[in-house]
DNA sequence: TTAACAATCACATATTCATGCGAAGGAGGT
DNA sequence: ACCTCCTTCGCATGAATATGTGATTGTTAA
């Protein structure tokens, strides 16, 4: 079943030309463009709901970004990516916290706009390059220093992989060209590092990205 | 000038691969590829730091992860992309952090990669749509969860949890208050399911997010 | 030059795991 | 009513793991 697309834009001029593009693909429909959030909540009562939205932030009446939340509230699952010429992190991280699933800038390609949409049906979550660039950089900027160090030498990391790849001791010591009682003394040494007593957990901390 | 690109990767077929295609291109080259960090870390003892490092997570000696954090405090003007098979919130969130510019999963198919190094020296950040998805999720507090489909019922996945927290079949006995053999049945069944036959696979598949 | 530590190996033993077999009550669908 | 699946439990056995107590060979830093 192709996706149904719905569009909430004030620019006249650019909400046609997109509609106009969508639908006319043949993996997509566009049965609906408005240019208010207030007149999406209206179709929406009396129509299906589509699987995407693309609303603007400037919009007349509601803001994009509280409609969001409006929409989402009563049509959770309905995912919804912004199109806005907007770029400045305090709009891009309150649309997302609303409950946006993809950001794109309004210089983005009909194709590219087209590829979104596919996308983000496919499960992933489109964001123009220079988004996702702010967001990374809200990460590094919250980043805890948290001492990651965990001491373990090289080779005990060879040996904390083996694990990971969820293999035996004596895997473990094939590969590495050991004998399994060289793997079972780099093991206890890993226990004692990590103030473990299991593979498990030893596993657990490493793919949590403790080690 | 075009952008000089490094990889670190521990497969030697992958790592060729990419080098040649990236090293073919106008608008690219790609002098150094080695598998582990310390070797990149020689390398860039004594030749000019590249302008992007592709780098794998998984990797013999250090970590590609700990990896970041060395190389951005020497050479703070590489950028550098996660190119990996891991796509857990943990492994993600925890290379952001130490400083990657972007986060590509291993089936990107090589002129994305490209692309993705040019849309970085361009200013932007390359990331794979899952990601992308995974990233957004953290700022929406109310995160919806998803049942990711996995045949697993709610027991299994309670034992599951149990494994992944490092429990042994006692301990989750004693947590869910059912017999150890009853759990020795259920683990059995989750074995079945997921095609594996140990608790490392287990807690492994399930922080990567395959459960 | 010691001292510290990484990396290698050995032997022993208690515990835990993996896996086979079998079984029985209950929920839910046809 | 019948069948399927989830959940629960038991017994048994070989394999793997956890842990202790050693020891030898290098490398490195005080």
């Amino acid at each position: 079943m192709a996706p149904v697309v719905g569009i909430v834009e004030d620019n006249k001029k650019i909400r046609d030309l997109i509609q106009r593009y969508l639908d006319m693909q043949d993996e997509l429909s566009c049965p609906v463009a408005v240019d208010s959030v207030e007149e999406m909540l209206e179709y929406l009562e009396d129509h299906p709901a589509p699987d995407v939205i693309l609303m603007d932030i400037q919009l007349p009446g509601m803001s994009g970004i509280k409609g969001i939340g409006l929409i989402k509230e009563k049509y959770e699952d309905v995912d919804i990516i912004m199109l806005t010429v907007y770029h400045d992190s305090h709009k891009i991280f309150n649309a997302l916290r609303a409950g946006a699933s993809g950001y794109l800038l309004k210089h983005t390609s009909l194709p590219e706009i087209k590829e979104s949409i596919l996308k983000l049906v496919d499960g992933g979550a489109p964001m123009s390059p220079q988004i996702a660039r702010k967001v990374i950089n809200h990460f590094q900027e919250n980043a805890p220093k948290k001492n990651t160090d965990s001491d373990l030498t090289p080779r005990e990391h060879d040996i904390v992989n083996g694990l990971v790849d969820g293999l035996s001791y004596k895997m473990i010591a094939d590969r590495y060209d050991i004998s399994i009682d060289t793997v079972r003394a780099h093991i206890r040494n890993i226990y004692k590092k990590l103030h473990v007593n299991s593979k498990a957990e030893v596993i657990a901390k490493s793919l949590k990205g403790e080690i």
